[in-house]
RNA sequence: GCCAAUGUAGCUCAGUUGGUAGAGCAAUUCACUCGUAAUGAAUAGGUCAGCGGUUCAAAUCCGCUCAUUGGCUCCA
């Protein structure tokens, strides 16, 4: 085994493939080949399109490299040299990226086998000391990310130092397929998307509604309990909304198209911002009620481009769980490391335990004057310390209208998911003329705050989807106990035991069907179901139901009180 | 939107070189009355995504459209 970094062994595992592609197909023109966080890939240019057979000759060729040990050789020339030897193979977009080496810098390339290429390694001594690779799939890119340049062709892949250690993450990946929303929201009819409604437009099946409503009471409930206000706003607003929000001159291709009615036009609302602000305004504002925190579950529309559709992780009807913090410049900061304090509580109650901030800055295209934008970001970095948190950067990343800080959770299988967005807004309280009366008599401008928790309903309930890998946890679980007869002699017990836990308020079935207890017990784990309650003659005799649950196994013969007050004792606890 | 692949029963998938469809699971009915991951039998279920073309003949070949998947770009 090597000891070089992971990345080094994966940028040459990139090139080695590079070899094996030139070795198949001479004509190639290369662009480039990076190690990326789990795995590589290479960009190509030629003539024959790639497909899934053509992967396992490259593999194939790639491994009979790596059991000759071909050196990887450097060598520096001068730009003049450089440029000429990449003319002379037709390498074009290599040349591309000759020139955006910055002048004085070294040129170095890297040989491999017959395969030469422009690059700064590091890499591997010889190809031997490239563990193990798997190439993984083919995708279109387009040349510098540019969707003006031509599209060239990339084979994704992955390398680790031992054979092992992919097996290892291949596993993971077969893991992660398994909890694949969109194949559970199938088989647990959770929700579907129908060719007749339309792309990116869910429907909620009755199940998925239930933890939808779920979860959306206890978010109420939450909000109303930290000082937030609820409010209910309409689909649809005239578009001389969107003229002052500014959507209109900057988002237009993203919103639906308008409809006429009574020869005013209206969109179907990208956003919930322009309504509240109009709830502000229906009244003169006193600094004595500031700080504003209104929230809403708002069901917005955008139309996204239809290759980003992606289950409910990107749709194109969704419900964000927005609020908005409307306050006095002195309280922004006390607000801001509140709603973290708040998220980073919600997120817990769901199971998610690793919560990293992230503080976008300033994009290039922006509003504002810059000392604005210092200070706000000041008050932001401010915030994530007093929650007691240490954050990463993510320069360039805000929205063009303020700073932001974006919270990215872990799952129970250790992926991180993009959730929680706090950020700072200066265009929309200027454009809106918002103002409130200060102490001082006079008029002044609030700052304004949006956040979205979990940032849309429906994404959010995807992540939970995966995170519980639809083994949701009693109190959102739309059945939380089955009851299975061993035959239909105990099928009247059986009724009469629900009706019982019903009535404690309990989520509870039968399993009518006369089938055997093997299948019963079979169909109840698929269903991902937290308890069975397993019902004979002997149980019918005591009274009891046996207990069979989904984390601890066999709980044995119970009695009817004691299984409500063990359920009802895990929706208090939330597990 | 772009590159590529895919679309056959509710679901998962077969279907050879073109000769107009098949399995398992699920569903329904009947029998069985069963002790912790699949009881048996029978029945029903399809404009082969849609439209057009080639052909004596198309699920199969070609074109367009729609949708999905993997990426790219995008995500106010």
């Amino acid at each position: 085994m090597s000891d070089f970094p992971l990345s080094t062994v994966r940028h040459s595992a990139a090139h080695l493939m590079a070899a094996a592609v030139q070795e198949l197909y001479p004509d190639v023109r290369f662009d480039i080949g990076p190690a990326t966080e789990d795995g590589f890939y290479y960009d190509f240019d030629m003539e024959h399109r790639l497909t899934p057979e053509d992967l396992k000759k490259i593999e194939k060729a790639m491994k009979k490299m790596m059991g000759k040990k071909v050196p990887f050789e450097t060598s520096e020339m001068t730009r003049e040299d450089a440029e000429k030897m990449l003319k002379e193979n037709n390498q074009d977009y290599k040349l591309v990226r000759l020139s955006e080496i910055p002048e004085g810098e070294k040129i170095t390339f890297y040989t491999c086998g017959k395969f030469i290429d422009l690059c700064r390694g590091p890499h591997v001594e010889h190809t031997g000391q490239i563990g193990a690779v798997k190439l993984l799939s083919i995708a279109g890119s387009y040349f510098h990310g540019d969707e003006k340049n031509p599209m060239l062709q990339r084979i994704y892949g992955t390398a680790f130092k031992s054979k092992e250690d992919l097996n290892a993450h291949l596993q993971m990946v077969e893991e992660a397929k398994k909890r694949d929303h969109r194949k559970l929201g199938q088989e647990l009819d959770l929700f579907s998307v129908s060719d007749n409604v339309g792309p990116g437009l869910v429907l909620w099946h009755p199940k998925g509604a239930f933890i939808r409503h779920t979860f959306e009471s206890y978010w109420k409930d939450e909000h109303y309990a930290n000082g937030y206000e609820l409010m209910y706003t309409p689909h649809i607003g005239r578009s001389i909304l969107w003229q002052t929000s500014g959507h209109l001159d900057f988002y237009k291709e993203n919103m639906y198209a308008p409809m006429e009615i009574d020869e005013n036009e209206y969109f179907v609302k990208p956003m919930n911002c322009p309504f509240h602000i109009e709830i502000y305004k229906s009244r003169l504002r006193s600094y004595r009620e500031l700080p504003c925190r209104w929230a809403e579950l708002g069901t917005v529309y955008r139309y996204e481009a239809s290759g980003v559709l992606h289950g409910l992780l990107r749709a194109r009807g969704f419900t964000q769980d927005d609020a908005h913090i409307i306050c006095t410049p002195e309280q922004v900061e006390d607000e801001i490391a509140e709603v973290l304090r708040f998220s980073l509580n919600i997120w817990k109650t769901f199971g998610f335990k690793e919560i990293k901030p992230y503080l976008a800055t300033m994009p290039e295209k922006s509003v504002g004057d810059p000392e604005r934008w210092q200070k706000a970001l000041g008050a932001l970095e401010n915030a994530v310390k007093k929650a007691g948190l240490e954050c990463e950067m993510d320069e360039g990343g805000g929205a063009f209208y303020g700073p932001k800080i974006d919270l990215k959770v872990k799952d129970a299988i250790g992926r991180e998911w993009q959730t929680t967005t706090i950020q700072f807004d200066f265009n929309l309280p200027e454009r809106f003329d918002m103002t409130y009366i200060g102490e001082d008599g006079l008029r002044h401008q609030p700052y304004m705050v949006h956040r979205a928790l979990f940032g849309s309903i429906e994404r959010f309930f995807g992540i939970l989807v995966e995170h519980f890998a639809g083994a949701f946890p009693v109190w959102l679980a739309p059945v939380q106990a089955k009851i299975l007869p061993i035959s239909e002699k105990q099928l009247d017990y059986a009724k009469k035991v629900c009706a019982e836990m019903r009535q404690a308020g309990l989520r509870v079935e039968v399993d009518e069907r006369p089938a055997k207890i093997g299948a019963k017990i079979k169909d109840a784990r698929h269903e991902r179901l937290q308890y069975m309650l397993v019902v004979g003659d002997s149980e019918m005799a005591n009274g009891t139901c046996s207990v069979r649950s989904r984390r601890e196994d066999q709980l044995g013969e119970l009695k009817i009180s004691d299984i409500i007050a063990k359920i009802s004792d895990d929706v208090d606890k939330k597990i």
